[in-house]
DNA sequence: TGGATGACAACTATTGAAATCTGTCAGTAA
DNA sequence: TTACTGACAGATTTCAATAGTTGTCATCCA
């Protein structure tokens, strides 16, 4: 019926597009169609549910975060600047997400909510990227020994105030940035070695 | 028309109980007066609104909760085991409250949505609480030297997934306790002196 | 034959009218 | 005088009927 082929990208763009445009609760399969100048039923050939669809939106748009966090990195600094940094990156990029897609931010919360699997596996990603980080910094003597994986997953859990997407609307208070220092500062002391 | 003086402890009183059976969405004024077995204008005549009411029953239960952190208090420890106390208690406190009261919690996050003055001046009293424990840290050389203020702060904004309502949902999980006590542990590195 | 369609059942959202609630206040009664 | 009442206007909530959505699948067609 169409010159392009319909294939699962396309979907995709049309569906973040039409999110960001009219929230996730005015967004329906249908309207995904209907921008597409094809039947629903076509769309539900790429994706086995709207859960599924709206899913792969957010893995998109959260590899893209990721993609971020990875040009952010400067393996010629120490391991200490490199996990500010890191930390950084990070609550940049979501503050920035959340003031400038305001609507694709809802439709992450509602999902994070609902299928907690991305979002964990972002999460995931994230303590591994922090791991990396500690476990040369215990090589190298910056940071004092202990289980990698723990104090990873401690040092996100202590900065969630600032990346956790539960915290957006706190993310507006002009004092965020200058405490999300003082905090990122208070876990470094807290890894270095003594 | 009755026996006993209406007074705003009495209403407190029976909206808490309406509350914790119904919930916050189910728990009306006219409710409340039919409880006390008066009309609800004579509600009104000691409270302004329904969000003062609430307001009321929240400030009292976060009363009690900081009363349960200053009976915690020993000081005769020292300080970094003086805040991981104090921490720890304040932790189990939200975690309790959130389990065995869910309809009240429900309760204090809705209005704390709303009216945030009430939990804003309970995150004060919890960082006064923290600042002079660390003021007391640094006098004895136990505590590194800085602004006791924004130290004290950034330890709140470090826990705050283990004490912050928003992250309520969370609690349930097993390891929250195990985590709770790795970021703990974590800041208090960061506070010592080195 | 693979991709697309649209009718369909089951479910969810919207709507608007009726019921209930909030907050006020003139009036009652002790 | 003081605590309380109950009628009231305006706002909010409820509920049932209606409209729209999700997901399936027999059918189409290039």
């Amino acid at each position: 019926m169409r010159g392009e082929p319909l294939d699962a990208e396309t979907i995709v763009s049309a569906t973040e597009e039409l999110l960001r445009r009219h929230g996730p609760n005015k967004t329906t399969v249908l309207d995904v169609a209907r921008q597409l100048g094809v039947s629903h039923g076509s769309v539900y050939r790429h994706f086995a549910s709207k859960a599924a669809l709206r899913e792969a939106v957010i893995r998109r748009w959260l590899d893209q975060v990721r993609d971020e966090l990875a040009a952010a990195h400067d393996p010629g600094q120490p391991p200490a600047e490199r996990l500010r940094a890191l930390l950084t990156a990070m609550f940049a990029a979501k503050w920035t997400k959340a003031r400038e897609d305001p609507e694709l931010f809802a439709t992450f919360r509602v999902l994070a909510a609902e299928h907690s699997t991305v979002s964990s596996g972002h999460v995931g990603f994230l303590v591994a990227q922090v791991r990396d980080i500690i476990v040369d910094g215990v090589a190298g003597g910056d940071f004092a020994a202990g289980e990698p994986d723990v104090i990873a997953r401690a040092v996100v859990n202590a900065t969630s105030r600032f990346h956790d997407p539960k915290h957006a609307s706190e993310w507006h208070s002009p004092e965020t940035e200058a405490e999300s220092a003082a905090v990122v500062s208070l876990v470094l002391d807290g890894l270095r070695a003594r």
